[in-house]
DNA sequence: CCCACAAATTATAACGTTATAAATACGATG
DNA sequence: CATCGTATTTATAACGTTATAATTTGTGGG
């Protein structure tokens, strides 16, 4: 029976800080420790009615589990690790990403942990901390590489993961990625159909998977279109905004460069402009851009460059989905997801 | 003894999941867990030989204390929360600052959560949650505002936390901020020597601390120098971007409008770039504008502007600091740091 | 050689939860 | 009415750590 008006008055048990815990909901309605936690834990051996009314109970002394005494007992962390690199080729990608992982996660239980990724030196050093300290149920990173070392460790482990990006690892594992091959194709295919004849792009490093799709899809939708077209070595968009600048400017002087661009991110748009500034040229008159662009800020920019979206914070959420996905059991070969580009140049 | 020759074929006690624990170093040794334990945390009570006796054998076995366990024994989580919002006035801010307090926790055995913090409705419910389930040790958050109630709550909790961004409450806490009043001050008094007589700024909503100060630094040099200013009602950084530039333009293509503009953010610039292009005005002619810049890709913009920076990151490294200081016990009021723009416009 | 006292170590319990095994209660069956 | 099987509940132990109290060891004084 609950008297209705003696709330707080019983001398239930509670604990050093004053918290509820397992046993002051035990002691409130009667029941056993274990009995509680079945109950809330909605396990069917616990009949209905004693269920209700532990929940009822709980609800009331404001009872929330403890996550350390869940996690030691059971192991499970309730944390997703994200790996941040301080380096991208869009403004604020962590920015978001982090808001798609994080608002996918909330009311799941779930919180989200920022691990560095220093690129250089061993990129697996954080991740085998992770393994080795079980700090997390599951982890998320970006800049894969076409045999990323990340990568090999964790399906060797059998660690849940979602990664931005592919691998060319033969063996399945989950990612959501970016079209590019597309994005570059139908960039080419409209610079070429504004009537330029010589194009470029800077790409970025080669142990990138996405360098690879950007390439073949920029290299090969310009050999059909019989376009000349140039690969700057040695540029790519790990170089410092100043230098690409400088390499732009110097490319764009020359008597015989390229009239058309396209541009991966936001960071090389803002280059490419730059130079264009820099060099005296005039956007849509001697030079044609093209450009991915992941944030609504690009539509400042002037002049307006044509452009399609890449919308990372909706990566972010199906990053953060597939991998529940995963830590529930999916098979990885379910969890592979290539998002198309949005929107068409020139809208 | 040590055979040294027998590594790991000894039947020392391993966990389930394989891990050594306290328990394996104290067989290993020959001491009592207790014993271990407090070795590893170099307490005096342990002779100097046993602890380097039991630190030898810890570093052998690849011991790393159990995070869940220490939590629910010690209740502290080893967690600083970071509230993110998703909305500010440079790009990439959060990328900026995670990257400062990320690099300073590392190494401390701290490790970062990420908080959504959606500025509609309660900001205090998540923090009203980590503080109910113990979730972190710390807490640090931004877009502080004159009266927030997130400090008056963790105040009244004596919850470890630093601001970005001061309060107007008497009460002392930890905070991190810029000194947004002598970047205004500053700007106006450059675009005043650069011969500009009619200022204009757009404000962060009033309610956040730092539109306060920006907007005294502004109108005190302005009447100072004895020029003109606007300050537009109803017009503010969380506008839309486009609704900002909306506004400059029509503001520029008015015949009495401002000459001089102060830029708050990255965002703000990028708007007057824009209105500037669009309302056909020239800069450094028509119209001068003086900004604060956060990242390095501001220098990619054209036409240049004069700018004065702020180091988020550094900021970022700052609150980390002084958090860590807190939590150990250092009183507010000997953690507040005011940092001074770098640099100067023009340069 | 015994005792007091400090130094060093150890035993025990507890943090709050859940997995395992054991114990009840409840009908239905023969 | 004894018995069995099922539904429901409970007791016990354990996850790995650290705080508290108790114990052992060592040392110098009388």
């Amino acid at each position: 029976m609950d008297t209705g008006t003696s709330a707080g008055t019983s001398a239930t048990a509670r604990n050093r800080s004053g918290k509820p815990t397992l046993r002051t909901v035990a002691e409130r309605t009667g029941f056993a420790v274990t009995t509680v936690s079945r109950a809330l834990a909605d396990d069917p051996r616990i009949s209905e009615k004693t269920r209700a009314l532990v929940a009822k109970a709980a609800q009331e002394l404001g009872y929330v589990p403890d996550r350390a005494a869940q996690r030691l007992r059971t192991g499970r962390t309730k944390v997703i690790s994200l790996l941040i690199n301080p380096e991208h080729e869009f403004l604020g990608f962590t920015d978001e990403l982090l808001a798609g992982i994080v608002g996918t996660l909330r009311g799941t239980g779930y919180s989200v942990n920022i691990i560095p990724d220093f690129v250089e030196g061993d990129r697996t050093a954080p991740i085998r901390n992770i393994l080795r300290n079980n700090l997390a149920d599951g982890l998320i990173f970006s800049r894969t590489e076409c045999f990323d070392e990340r990568v090999r460790l964790l399906l060797e482990e059998d660690f849940p993961f979602v990664s931005h990006g592919r691998t060319e690892f033969s063996m399945p594992h989950p990612f959501v990625d970016y079209d590019n091959e597309a994005f570059a194709r139908a960039a080419v295919n409209r610079l070429v159909a504004k009537g330029r004849t010589h194009l470029s792009i800077i790409l970025p490093e080669a142990r990138f998977t996405f360098a690879g799709h950007l390439r073949y899809g920029f290299m090969s939708a310009a050999r059909e279109a019989g376009v000349r077209y140039d690969i700057p070595e040695n540029v790519t968009l790990s170089l410092a905004p100043e230098a690409l600048t400088k390499h732009l400017t110097g490319q764009m002087e020359h008597p015989d460069g390229p009239d058309g661009y396209v541009c991966v991110g936001e960071v090389s748009a803002l280059a490419t402009l730059a130079a264009l500034s820099d060099s005296g040229k005039v956007l849509g008159h001697d030079i044609d851009v093209m450009a991915k662009r992941a944030s609504p800020v690009f539509d400042l920019l002037r002049p307006r460059l044509e452009t399609v979206y890449e919308d990372v914070r909706a990566t972010g959420e199906t990053i953060a989905d597939l991998l529940m996905k995963r830590i529930e059991g999916t098979p990885p070969r379910e969890l592979q997801i290539v998002k198309a580009p949005i929107g068409d140049f020139g809208t």
